[in-house]
DNA sequence: CTGTTAGCGCCTTCAG
DNA sequence: CTGAAGGCGCTAACAG
């Protein structure tokens, strides 16, 4: 190992600096160097070290990429995404879970700097942090991911959470449902909020009563759903729909109404938020708004790529909007979608 | 920006080979000098760079991941693992996606070496590559995980496939079946190969006939997982029960069992490797294995990390068992579950 | 215990 | 168009 572009050089019999253009391709060098070099390159097996360039140029070929928990199914396909697009523009991807932890967050950061990271995609934790605007000033690209951050203008992509819970809602209304219940996740995280002003504007939009007590709200856990759930289904009056905000509280819906032996949607229809589709691809009776987590991650990644090239551009929003995706044979009047 | 080490020593009136001192923790310091350095550390708000100390000491702290697709739920568990444990050493984690693509995976490994990474772990694509020999010349600890190497012998993390495939057939046998269908992936992968050997084994020990016709092979995608599950229910003598392979195939499988209309587990039993326990959540009367993934990317990543510490042992295999999970009262001997 | 010094491998002026 | 030479920021001998 340890061959070095001085071997290189001494091989082809050229100094470093040719070696050095050959690799990097922006200079011009005769036909006759270049291909000695290449020779050279391939005969030693040589591979340019990457840390060596990182400390000449004051700049590595790694992005950073902050979530909070890559076991959440919707930040699987951002990383992916991320990864796809850096990929292809030559750098990697460093990954950290933060795990909606400030500190760890602020320690990943630092990390990142020390790692003279190229650019820094973030799922902030905290939207008024001024974590942010010391990267900034340290001059590192930073694009912020899925959440708002208040506290700093700084690139943004987002997802338009309230038109999709609206639209997927009044989706529900447009089949003729009137009573219509919300499980969605609670309110701290941006997200669940948004979901919930989704909900609201559909039905007032369609002069429906909002009966706060068709609305639940819990932790996104499979089991919170399952329960939700069950006490909507309860209901002197239930409601002839329900709208899950989230994964995980879907699969506790499922598996309450199925318990409760009620088919969708001819007993009770579900309408969900699934990042997956997974919902989708086992009942596809359950109508979903499909999440563009992937579009979402690679309009970041690509959006730090521009910066990185061109820095000192004015930061940008980009609101993404979500897909709504239901069979249509299973909303109509006639569906045949049985239970077993 | 741009504080160095020499900006520190200058600052606290000391040399850099004392700060350095001091940041590793290494050596003896003079409480005095001690604490000048950190407080110069503290007041020019100094953070060493990683890119320089790895150019130095030829090694950076940052290991690399190399797993088919980040958006397979069985591989999410793992990268978390892999974190946690890398984190809680000092240690980063850069993450690429082969996409079971041989070239591709080549690629990341000569990126990794570039990049001197500290070790790698990877999920090998092709158990016959002498890409693994090179790297263990190149003397990069390396730990292959859920797949064996053949052509090395090299550290390795795996999951019991054959028991567990075992168990969970014969947990159906137990139950009264006779005609157990599978459906499991493709047998190139060892997993796929290797779970159908558990298959068989189980029948076997029972004095059971295998029948080919009872076993279907597909690529593990959902919309496979459901054709095969229809021609295997679509058959003049059906089975009673069916064995799925793989976690998307049980997607499909679920599907063609719930279009056909027939219950769980009373018209046909459905057992399944599930990486997620996410049919499981959704339909408790499913039997799963759940393999140890998250166990499996912190043994590796431990592993990883003794090798790091201390080179030249003798590779080492661990084999994982995986867990069965079922609802007791949907398997009991009075559970609708019994066949007949 | 502390300071001096010589690189780690590469890029990039600056001369030629 | 090419070569020589000086760092990038840090660590690890080696002296003192």
């Amino acid at each position: 190992m340890a061959v070095k572009i001085e071997d290189v050089a001494r091989y082809a019999g050229v100094s470093t600096a040719t070696v050095s253009r050959v690799l990097s391709g922006k200079q011009h060098v005769s036909q006759e160097l270049r291909e000695r070099v290449l020779a050279a390159i391939q005969d030693l097996n040589y591979r340019p070290s990457r840390v060596a360039r990182s400390l000449r140029i004051q700049r590595s070929s790694i992005i950073g990429l902050i979530i909070s928990d890559i076991q959440n199914p919707f930040f699987t396909s951002i990383v992916r995404a991320v990864e796809d697009v850096a990929q292809r523009s030559g750098y990697s991807v460093l990954l950290c879970n933060s795990d909606e932890d400030t500190a760890k967050e602020m320690m990943y950061i630092e990390l990142m700097l020390a790692e003279h990271v190229a650019g820094i995609i973030v799922s902030p934790t905290d939207s008024e942090s001024d974590m942010y605007l010391r990267l900034l000033e340290a001059g590192v690209p930073v694009v912020a991911i899925d959440r708002r951050v208040e506290s700093v203008e700084i690139d943004t992509v987002i997802n338009d959470n309230v038109a999709a819970a609206r639209r997927i809602v009044e989706h529900l209304i447009d089949n003729g449902h009137r009573r219509i219940g919300a499980v969605i996740g609670v309110m701290q995280a941006s997200t669940g909020y948004e979901r919930y002003r989704g909900y609201r504007a559909a039905l007032e939009a369609h002069g429906l009563p909002v009966d706060e007590n068709l609305v639940r709200v819990g932790m996104p856990r499979s089991h919170i759903g399952y329960t939700l759930t069950k006490e909507l289904l309860a209901l002197e009056n239930p409601p002839t729909a329900i709208f899950t905000g989230n994964n995980l509280l879907t699969v506790g819906a499922l598996r309450a109404i199925d318990e409760l032996g009620l088919c969708i949607p001819d007993n009770v229809a579900l309408a969900a938020f699934d990042e997956m589709e997974w919902m989708f691809l086992i009942k596809p009776a359950i109508t979903v708004v499909a999440q563009p987590t992937y579009e979402m991650g690679r309009s970041a990644a690509e959006l730090l790529m521009r910066r990185i090239a061109e820095p000192d551009r004015s930061p940008q929003q980009i609101v993404l909007s979500a897909e709504i995706k239901f069979h249509e044979s299973s909303m109509g009047p006639n569906s045949a979608y049985r239970k077993g």
